[in-house]
Formats: structure tokens, sequence, C-alpha cells
DNA sequence: GTCTATAAATGGATAGAC
DNA sequence: GTCTATCCATTTATAGAC
């Protein structure tokens, strides 16, 4: 009943990061939910840091698989959709990290290059896809306003769980639909009218 | 030589909230910092709550007077550049906040209502200038393309500095108005050719 | 691998003298 | 108003038995 002890103990401090925010959870915390010892803990994990070292290569890996162009051919808005969810729900499920971000990041000099990197892959990932969308004649941008745009996708979706938390969002089921939307009105104003249009009545039905 | 004691303990909080982040300065580190005793600085504050929520008060203060529509005439585009001037410098001045802000207001119940309040305050204030600029003709977008923006604009201005945190950005003296310009850009593709293609030269006039 | 016990350090906060 | 002294609670982390 327990080679499995460092996998509960990693699932168990994700689960309470995220319900209480890392900052309010401690390693004494986590091993009494899971009813282990705080020795036991340490025996598993050099420190607090290592557990989220730990959880950190998990969403690393996750993020980077949500992060892929269509091969061969241009993308279209399904395609963006379909990411768009990817990353959201990897968002969601790792969201302790988010909210802490810059906390987090400031105490771990590995996981703030770590980050970064996957912010810059992040925004060159949505670069592409936005002159792909371009090429294939569905949008239409300077260059510049393909810079920011990209750029300000990446804000929002990084900090939309924030967003909603600060103004005090009470359903919290409906903020990764309402995210994706947010994200999607972005591109909406680069849009032909045909999608434009489409898009804008969309939105509506996203949001009931 | 101290009536004023309580506020260079304002001050000084500030200053090191906003240098190492609010949950690195314990009532001890700034009472070190002040060389006065801690003894004396819980003469002056209940507990560091109350110190921040002070501060509060001083933030918010200066970011409602940052929200003002233009009386009696149509809003144009110098008006937004200069409200996004006073808005950016307010949050640079109490960055701490943001930095920390989800931990922050969950230990406050007054603050996150206080701090819900006043995202409701600007999303109404920029919704009326969007709403403005459309009447004046400079703006043309759908109902639904204005709530988003407006939203976006709220989410871009608050995370901004965290988002060039948490991407490694050098020079933090270049923030502010790379954190003006991008809110421009969430704007451009709604304007008339002419404002447009001025905005996107400006833009990177103000990159260098 | 796991537990008990406990050290060591920190941070928040107060009492009481001056 | 300010200081000294100190307490209490929490948190991280380790030693050593089982």
């Amino acid at each position: 009943m327990a080679p499995q002890t460092r996998q509960r103990i990693l699932d168990c401090a994700l689960a309470m990061f995220n319900a209480q925010g890392e900052p309010n959870v401690t390693t004494n915390h986590i091993a009494d939910e899971l009813e282990i010892s705080p020795g036991n803990l340490y025996y598993h994990f050099r420190n607090k840091d290592d557990i989220i070292e730990q959880l950190f290569g998990r969403y690393e890996e996750r993020i980077g698989a949500a992060m892929t162009v269509p091969e061969g051919r241009l993308p279209g808005l399904e395609d963006i959709w379909l990411q768009l969810h990817l990353v959201f729900e990897c968002i969601w499920d790792y969201r302790f990290l988010y909210r802490d971000l810059i906390d987090i990041l400031s105490r771990n000099r590995r996981l703030r290059m770590r980050f970064a990197r996957i912010l810059k892959r992040a925004t060159d990932n949505a670069s592409s896809v936005i002159r792909g969308l371009a090429r294939a004649g569905i949008v239409r941008a300077s260059a510049a306003e393909m810079d920011a745009l990209a750029t300000n996708i990446l804000v929002v979706a990084t900090f939309w769980l924030n967003f909603g938390a600060s103004r005090g969002d009470q359903d919290e089921s409906k903020s990764i639909r309402l995210g994706i939307v947010q994200v999607m009105m972005l591109i909406s104003p680069f849009l032909r009218d045909a999608e434009r249009v489409h898009l804008n009545t969309l939105s509506q039905a996203y949001d009931d």
C-alpha cells in the first residue's frame, strides 16, 4: 500500500494548491491530508519547491503538447478553437501556478527561465498561426498588428483566470469558455465579414 | 522628530512591497528599515493587513481620479493616450498590489469587494469611452466587440506588468510605455484607416 | 518506506517600562 | 510615542527508531 506514495503526494499537492493557493498550503497540510507523516513526505521530496518543480514538469509537457501548428496545410478558425480548448484546460488544471505566478517564479531561477521559454514558444506559435490565417485570406492585418495580437492573446490567456477571480466572478465552471471567447474576440476585428459576423453570433451563444 | 511616523511607515512599506513583493516583506523588515522597533510599528497599525488596507486606500483614490470621461464633448484618441498614462503610472506606483493580486484579495474580504468595484467602474468607463469614439465616428465595432474590447483593455492593463515579469523582460523602465502601446493596439483594428495607419507608425516609434 | 519526536528559524503580535 | 523583551504559532526540515 504505497510504492506510489510519491505520485499520491504530487496529486494531492496539486489538488490542494489549486483549491487553496500555493502560499496557503504547507508541506504539513499535504502530509495531514494524505494521512502520512511530514517525515515521510520529506523522504520523497527535498522540500516544497521540489514538489512544485515536479508539478511544473508535468505542466510543461502538457502545455507543450498543446502548442502545434497544423502540418502541411493552412490553419482555419476551427484549429484555433481546438487549440484554445487544449491550452485553457491545461491552465485550469495547473491554475495554482498562474494564481501566484510572479511569486513562484521569483523564488526559483530555473522555473523562471523555463516559464519564460514557454511564453516565448507560445507567442511564436500564436504568431505563426496568425500568419497562416493571413495567408489563407481569413484575417487581414499589418505586421505590427499581428505582433501585438499574438502578445495580447498570450496576456489574456495567461491571466484570464486571475482576472475572473479579481473581478469576483462566481461561477468558475464558466471561466474556461468565457476565456476562450474572450481570446477569439481579440481576433474578431481582423476577420473577413462573414467569419466576423459568425463569431459575434457564436460569442453570444457561448455566453449563456 | 516623529509625528509623521505613521506616514513614514506607509511610505516605507509601499517602497519595500514594490521592490521585493508583499509576501517577502514582514513587519519586522519594515521596522528594521526605518530603524524603529516592531513595537512602535504595532502602535501605529493593528497588523500588516492594516498597512495594506491604508495603502489600498491611497491607491483607490488615485485610480479613481484617473477614471473620467470628457464632459460635454466626444472623446478623441488623445484622451485615451492621456488616460492610459494616468492609469499605468498609478498601477506602477502600487505594483505590489498587482504582483500578488489574488493572494492579497483572498486574505481580505473588504479589499476583494473594493477591488471588484474598481474593476467594474473601470470597465464601465472604458465602455463609455469606446462608445464615445464610435459616436464620433472614429471607431466602428459591433456591440459584442465593444464589450469584449472594454474587458480586454482591462485584462491587459491589469496584468501587463506581471506579463513582463513572467516573460523575463529586463528593462522595467520601458514597461509602462510598452503597456500603453499594447492597449492602443487592442483598439487599432477598429479605427478608421487614417488613424489606424497613424497608430501603427506610432507604435513602432514607442517601441525603441 | 514510514513513523515519532523535535530542532531551528521565522513571523506576527503584545506587555509593560520609559 | 517609542523601546525592550518576549510569547506564541507556524513552517521547514532533520535524526533516529521501527
